[in-house]
DNA sequence: CAATCAATCCCCTAAAAACAGGATATTGGG
DNA sequence: CCCAATATCCTGTTTTTAGGGGATTGATTG
């Protein structure tokens, strides 16, 4: 029995390029594809691929809350990320909320079939560069920062002033300064630039 | 007469998608395809296209330079820029650079068919939203800023002080912060979270 | 249940940055 | 050569952050 392959992706070049890799593939049958999350969401009412090629940067959501959504009302689907960005942060997110696998835009065909085949085993498929970031970059230097953390963290970089802040949260601005004071920890930065900068390349802003 | 198309992506899935969507379109040859810069320069010298349909990021050098050294050895050869990236700061290098177009990797095949007959009338082709970022951020906000300025500014982002920049550079710790409040009016913001976010924004940093 | 974590609040001091309102060389282009 | 832009320096005041101590509450969870 072939393997169902749907595509998620809002890029005509992607999706026709897949279906033409794909195409003369034995043992895969393309169901079709979706620009969007909701009409993804809307075709899995009716049918179910058995692994879905899922690109990270949708229009109206993204690939890795979307990721979460599928996974959370069809169990039985596999979904491999698919993105041109070799970013750890990605990978992981796409991993956390139940992806199987995540394939850069560069792969082979070979290299596509080899991650089909092995999500539809039940295994792990990482493209050759996204494991090495994985590697890489594994003891990651984004620290984890709480929902309340991000929040402040936002207006920071928003340019609110600890008073504003605390204004703006109702809380007290003592509260807001030992946010502030746990942030900088965490990044293990000494001063609001450094802060701004690396939240900006741990793409939290 | 056909126009020839050559391709120069390092991403088989964009390639192919590219090919497969041209494919059946009369009027146009399918010359080929280039996955690097150097084999692009490579092929050049045996054959010319019509148009070049190229990645702004490739492995060895980035399609902005490419664009440039074509053009300078290859007058006649029209190049269109293909990216996924919506920024302003590139569809104007490659414009700089001496393209005739711009389409973002979600074109449809309508919009690359223009694209290319549009290049080769010798006009000026940027896909819709392109257009709209052209416009939108034309008058762009990113304000200009003196070699002494952009120092400061980047030892300011790596999380410096006033004190550690003035000792660095030679100058009086004053200075810094003239420089400083220089560079707040023309951001047109007043502490140095929001300075070191619309720095990034304009990717000064 | 004890422990951990998140979120809240407080005090204190010193350092840094923001803001105002100047001045003075230097220099490159018209 | 002159002017405008750049870079440099100054003296103030006020606001904001940084960094050092804490403490309390409520939720989660092993």
């Amino acid at each position: 029995m072939s393997i169902k392959i749907f595509i998620v992706d809002d890029h005509y070049m992607i999706v026709e390029g897949i279906r033409s890799l794909l195409q003369y593939q034995k043992g895969l049958e393309w169901m079709g594809h979706a620009m969007n999350a909701a009409s993804c969401m809307a075709y899995l009412q009716q049918q179910q691929p058995d692994v879905i090629l899922m690109d990270i940067n949708l229009p109206d959501k993204s690939g890795i809350d979307l990721c979460k959504e599928v996974k959370s009302k069809y169990k039985n689907i596999h979904i491999v990320g698919l993105s041109s960005y070799n970013q750890q942060s990605f990978i992981q997110k796409m991993l956390e909320n139940g992806a199987s696998g995540y394939v850069l835009k560069n792969a082979t065909r070979e290299e596509l079939v080899d991650a089909i085949e092995m999500v539809m085993e039940g295994k792990i498929f990482l493209s050759n560069e996204a494991e090495l970031t994985v590697q890489k970059n594994d003891n990651s230097k984004t620290p984890i920062i709480t929902r309340r953390e991000k929040e402040v963290l936002l207006l920071i970089a928003n340019g609110l002033t600890n008073n504003e802040i605390a204004l703006k949260l109702f809380i007290s601005i003592t509260t807001v300064e030992t946010h502030r004071k746990n942030l900088l920890a965490k990044f293990e930065v000494k001063n609001t630039a450094s802060l701004i900068r690396m939240a900006t390349q741990c793409q939290l802003i």
